[in-house]
DNA sequence: GCAGTAACGCGTATGGCATACGCAGTAAGT
DNA sequence: ACTTACTGCGTATGCCATACGCGTTACTGC
């Protein structure tokens, strides 16, 4: 749970352009010597808050509701954590695991690759609430910059300039977060209804055999009657396959490219 | 702003297992003839609600700001709308514009991909609150359906299984979504500070270049350095290069396929 | 050891939100 | 003319994030 491994702080408690947000996600907070013992923590009600969005999902999570399972009122939340925005981007910060290895020696950039996008599909799999989050901004945190990092050392010592690497992995995690966006949102409707997930999928598909007219949408209906719809439990099965794609585009690209 | 061709009513209100909302985007709704003339009608609040969502975003979006703006109260908007979230729908499936024109006969299956992925890519930067709208389904509405049916007519006759090519699709439309987002949260932060786009990106970039230290993300600080945080003011450039590293990887599938 | 002060817990209050309920008035069908 | 279905909409409920302020506590400089 505790997520900074201390020591640079020192450097950058300059008057710097750092939301508040962010600082608190980079540990640049300054604890305070004066005053009683605090006897909650932001680590606590990070946790607290994160076990309520596990069980029920993000929207679940209000600052009473966090507070109600620390034992204390919604007020005293506030003398840690400077908004729910904020509390937002430290439960994130605190629940994305460990990017995976770097990429060892023998290992193509692909496999690389591969092995660092199903890290990361299985993590956001693991807490569904992360895509219930809404985000407005670019959040800049810690492990967010890790998982960068790793993902650009899967792409070392290839002949492309670092930016474009840097567009690549963004189209690799764009195409991910969407995925498991999906995925979630399959998984939500069927903790909602009490149904399991391939229910909901089968009713989906129902529902679309029931609204694509053969008339209207011919080839939609062709999809559909091809069986489409009907994804009988493969799990992951779609987004390897997506994910395939996207790795076949940039191995084009990267075989266009001469050699310096 | 209206929707609905009629017509395709009579054959589906059957007793169906079509969602409350989506029955209202598909004009399932029968119109009752006794009672006093409404004063108001659902197409006058979605487009109450749509400007109300261009000028200040979709947060903004709130059943009294919309009753104020027709210079009516709350609880007269429920009169013809289930919920807030059927407003949504219907508010997206009125101003998401029509596909574009399908492939045409000379046209290459990648050129019509492009102009289709330009299209939505476009139509979410005209209509900026699309993405901010929270969405808990897959929503099944006519446009959306039609943009499907678009897509996948620019896939026609590729000799690949018809589920594939909707997964094809699925893929690109993610990476739009997904792209637009990014370049929506820049938007929505300028007109938030009041700054222009280009001073956020900037902002963004400043912020980028303090927190990333070259001891702790050596490969982030070298693309930072390299530029990868200074696009001048190009706003589609990064999603091109993406949308064609996407369409490479469709390329390479397709043609790794015997013909039949 | 004592004053000053900063941080503590937290009650209360504000303004916003979606929406359930019910009532009084109106218009069409009988 | 009378029933019935629908209208607009006031009022109320129960959430939500959070601003403010008060009494209390414990560290710091004298």
């Amino acid at each position: 749970m505790a997520v900074n491994t201390e020591g640079e702080t020192a450097s950058m408690t300059e008057i710097s352009p750092v939301p508040p947000a962010l600082q608190a996600a980079w540990g640049m907070r300054e604890k305070p010597t004066k005053g009683p013992k605090p006897t909650l923590s932001v680590d606590r009600i990070v946790a607290a808050a994160i076990a309520v969005a596990r069980a029920e999902g993000y929207p679940a999570v209000s600052m009473n509701r966090v507070a109600g399972e620390l034992k204390t009122s919604a007020m005293s939340l506030y003398r840690y954590v400077a908004s729910k925005d904020e509390l937002a981007v430290l439960m994130m910060e605190a629940a994305a695991g460990e990017p995976p290895a770097p990429r060892t020696a023998g290992e193509t950039w692909r496999a690389a690759v591969e092995r660092w996008a199903h890290a990361m599909f299985t993590m956001f799999g693991d807490e569904p609430w992360f895509l219930q989050v809404p985000i407005a901004a670019p959040p800049a945190t810690p492990r967010q910059l890790a998982w960068m990092e790793t993902g650009l050392a899967a792409l070392d010592g290839l002949p492309l300039p670092e930016s474009e690497k840097l567009s690549l992995l963004l189209l690799v995690n764009g195409y991910i977060r969407y995925e498991a966006l999906l995925r979630g949102q399959m998984t939500e409707a069927a903790r909602a209804h009490g149904r399991t997930v391939d229910a909901v999928i089968a009713e989906f598909g129902g529902l679309m055999r029931h609204l694509v007219q053969a008339d209207r949408f011919p080839l939609l209906r062709r999809a559909i009657d091809a069986g489409a719809m009907d994804t009988p439990g493969d799990p992951a099965g779609g987004f390897t396959f997506g994910l395939s794609r996207i790795l076949d585009g940039i191995e084009a690209f990267v075989r266009s490219h001469p050699a310096p």
